[in-house]
DNA sequence: ATGGTGGCCCGGCCA
């Protein structure tokens, strides 16, 4: 059976939901991880996608942040964040079972600039998900964690490196503290599939960038062994980047022969 | 060029 799962980063669930439910009835994906719905839990549409046949959770806080997990392989054992004993202030990830694999939505912290608390923020965050990872679930397991990293993971992620020396999203730091996900046995899988290509999931919405091919791969799929070993398809779909207010990243979709 | 675009929601923050 084949499991399509993908992520997407929508700025803004209101502002684009027209948009995600023409996409989920052309792409016709398992599950889906979203990002930024930027709404409260109680304004989350979630009868709108039962109607498509997803169930969901949703993570959310209101003004900012917002994660969710569509599935239509069924949805149990939510986990809000770092599970109850370790709140996190904001709402960036949510976990979820899906057709016997734990799930998690992720919206890595945007660091702000080197210099900002909030960096320190996005540091400890990534930190805390490996904390995680290793008192929660196993490599040996299918584990997924999609979602917006803020971390191009290497140069080959950036459309300009030299613009991006000492910056986030590219930072040393940021770049060490996501192949520490990598060590405990996490699989970039779109990497996997598609080896040195310059493609990317964001661009500014300004200055034309999209149209310059001027982005970063900033939203990733990492998957455990047992489900990388069975990616069968990895694209990005830049036409959801296309066309009437579209958000700034594309969806990353990937396929798993399972 | 220290801008630019777009989301929140209406002044300023965030990405």
């Amino acid at each position: 059976m084949v499991v399509r799962l993908a992520t997407w980063n929508v700025n803004s669930l209101n502002a684009r939901m027209e948009r995600v439910e023409s996409w989920l009835v052309d792409v016709a994906p398992d599950v889906v991880c979203l990002q930024e719905t930027k709404l409260a839990d109680g304004a989350f549409p979630a009868l709108a996608f039962q109607a498509l046949g997803y169930d969901s959770v949703h993570h959310g806080e209101g003004r900012w942040n917002g994660v969710a997990v569509l599935s239509r392989l069924g949805i149990d054992d939510v986990v809000c964040g770092f599970g109850p004993d370790a709140p996190d202030p904001e709402a960036r990830l949510v976990w979820a079972t899906c057709g016997g694999v734990r799930v998690a939505s992720a919206y890595v912290p945007n660091g702000r600039a080197l210099d900002h608390d909030h960096y320190r923020y996005k540091l400890d965050w990534m930190a805390r998900l490996l904390e995680r990872l290793k008192a929660s679930e196993s490599a040996d397991s299918p584990v997924v964690v999609a979602g917006d990293f803020n971390i191009a993971p290497t140069d080959i992620d950036v459309w300009d490196p030299a613009r991006f020396t000492d910056a986030t999203h590219t930072s040393a730091a940021e770049r060490e503290a996501l192949e520490r996900l990598v060590e405990w046995g996490m699989v970039d899988t779109f990497r996997q599939q598609h080896g040195e290509a310059a493609l990317y999931s964001w661009w500014d919405y300004r200055a034309g960038s999209f149209h310059k091919h001027q982005g970063m791969r900033i939203d990733l799929v990492l998957a455990t062994p047992p489900l990388a070993r069975q990616v069968r398809f990895a694209t990005i779909d830049r036409n959801a980047r296309k066309g009437q207010q579209p958000s700034d990243h594309a969806p990353v979709i990937i396929d798993f022969d399972i």
